[in-house]
DNA sequence: CGTGATCATGACATTGGTGTCGTTCCAACG
DNA sequence: CGTTGGAACGACACCAATGTCATGATCACG
């Protein structure tokens, strides 16, 4: 492996010139350039990130810490938390204009994947988490060593900065078409894992658009873990059910289409059987029969202000805390019991 | 930010010791240990990754880049490279285990997406390279200077290690399966980029199977670029066609669901219609309706045997070069023709 | 009481680049 | 011809770890 004093003593001139070549500084003779380039050229030099790191005091690495559910050791359940990776390609995006990478890790709720998200805080100038990763305590602790953005965490959140998206506005849009464009009555929801915010809120503001409507009942709550096999076993348990509920609102289309796929093969069907609603807008959900009806995240948008946001604090650590919230769209396909649109 | 430094000074001990308790060395008094990790705990300190990467010769990061399909910039086109991402939890899953972490690079294939990856090279200790990201020339010359894993590139290749996938079986058994069981006689193909050694592999490979056939005839062959949206207007060319193909077979599943969607948008069924196949075996393949008859490639395998053998590289650089084919299997489901299965 | 072994520890060189500061050199100008 | 200014460049300190080597302390044993 080559190294900066190699070059310099191959182009005859000092490492600092070298150096400039590189960053293309304008002090530097063309001539000299020339010969420098030619004997980097030559020996495939490429400078060294450590030692850049060290010096310069900046990595150009961010770090995206996210949650990974539902995916067993042994690899029968191959769903992919879809979520993440529309996330991690819009934030890839951002950082491919720039000279900043993008360090990734997952791993599911726990104390080891926190102990391997400070390890890793080492190697990045900030870091992007997502989902709840770690308890609000450690995490602002985390804060006050790096520059920290989450992302669809927690919104009442002041000491740090924040983006995410307005589960609220969307599922009560969603749940208005429920009750008075298709006027269901007995409302089911097949709720996420308690220790996702996002989760939580979903159901919650479902259960008040709910009770705004006299003559409505939520029922049953079921609770899954955001994985399509949870869906599967929640249609299993709906199907058993009497009175069962018109329509069963999903909090993530993971869930949604398991729910979907089940009563297919159990023979309901949508059309005279029960409705079913998700959230998220996956790949996934546009291709399903029938196709779902789901509240849409901006997940491009959503990465997109993170990882700006993020690059913005890192400039400047003493920039104050803010909470971005991105609106959600109600995509109206038709899973919910509308009929299918000739065009997309 | 604290230091090494900081934490000795506080702790009374010298940074090698401290250097010791971090590294869970036996050679300290359990006193000592006990004082030097109050102060770690205290301080909230974090070994910097630069400097560790400096003077241990090895920066724990390994990259991944790969190549980004069909994504407009304008992002109307949310296809997101599917494939890849199935990839990426699986080399995320291995690297979990260990101290290593994983850093992302996608881009669309062209000179300024290898010159990103050149200097990302000085970032980490070995790369995994995703199908044809730069030529052949300059990936070896990549390899000689860190270690560089191949997956699903080209297999004709001595001097890098190479993971790659049996198309070529797998795509055999599909022909069958079409041509035996089904008795189709008039056979369409949707081919993938030509710059993907995989996409020109599937073509080659149907073609020949069909040459085996008397009686059979290939036609017509239609070129896409691996998005969905290829996948539909292909589609529409397809319906225009007299004599159309009985069955199309697509280079892989993204295409095979546009053709899928767009046949249905226009009232052109499978059933009696137009047969199709994919290939990858995504997630969204066994969603859609009727579920793709495909090709599987076993992601996860090629995911861990990559990132292991890039492990191995690392530790020797000696180690002699060799290129590992991982079987594919192929999967029936409905889209080809046959009965939709009762049970999964 | 001396010797050798073992354990715990610290000093210090090393790692590859960066950026500051000072120096050299040349041209132009009075 | 001396002075000045600026361009081009080099020496050097610095960054935060690691790991080697030397050393001091402690103890057992002869």
């Amino acid at each position: 492996m080559s190294t900066v004093y190699e070059v310099a003593d191959r182009a005859g001139v000092s490492t600092a010139t070298v150096s400039r070549v590189i960053h293309g500084s304008n002090l530097v003779h063309p001539d000299t350039r020339e010969r420098v380039l030619a004997v980097i050229e030559e020996l495939g030099y490429v400078p060294d990130g450590s030692a850049q790191g060290l010096s310069r005091r900046r990595k150009d690495i961010i770090g995206l810490a996210a949650l990974e559910r539902g995916v067993t050791e042994v690899g029968i359940e191959k769903t992919s938390p879809l979520f993440m990776d529309e996330l991690v390609h819009a934030v890839e995006s951002v950082l491919r204009g720039t000279d900043c990478s993008l360090l990734l890790t997952f791993g599911p709720a726990g104390e080891p994947f926190q102990r391997r998200i400070r390890s890793l805080s080492g190697k990045v100038d900030g870091l992007l988490v997502a989902e709840e990763v770690m308890p609000p305590g450690q995490l602002r602790a985390l804060a006050r060593r790096i520059p920290v953005v989450a992302i669809a965490g927690r919104r009442d959140e002041t000491e740090l900065d924040v983006v995410a998206v307005d589960n609220a506005a969307g599922m009560r849009v969603l749940a208005a078409h429920l009750i008075e464009d298709h006027g269901y009555r007995r409302l089911g929801f097949l709720a996420g894992p308690a220790d996702s915010p996002d989760a939580r809120e979903r159901l919650e503001v479902f259960r008040r658009a709910i009770a705004e409507h006299p003559g409505c009942v939520l029922d049953p709550v079921l609770e899954g873990d955001f994985s399509e096999a949870s869906g599967a076993a929640a249609a299993r348990t709906l199907l058993a059910l009497r009175p069962a509920p018109e329509v069963v609102a999903c909090a993530n289309d993971q869930m949604a289409i398991g729910v979907l796929l089940q009563l297919q093969e159990s023979g309901a069907s949508v059309s005279g059987g029960m409705a079913v609603t998700g959230f998220d807008d996956i790949y996934a959900s546009r291709v399903v029969a029938p196709p779902l009806t789901t509240v849409g995240q901006p997940f491009r948008e959503l990465g997109h202000r993170a990882a700006h946001r993020l690059r913005a604090r890192i400039e400047d650590r003493e920039l104050p805390a803010m909470t971005e919230i991105l609106p959600t769209t109600c995509t109206i396909r038709a899973s919910c019991g509308c009929p299918a649109p000739g065009a997309r």
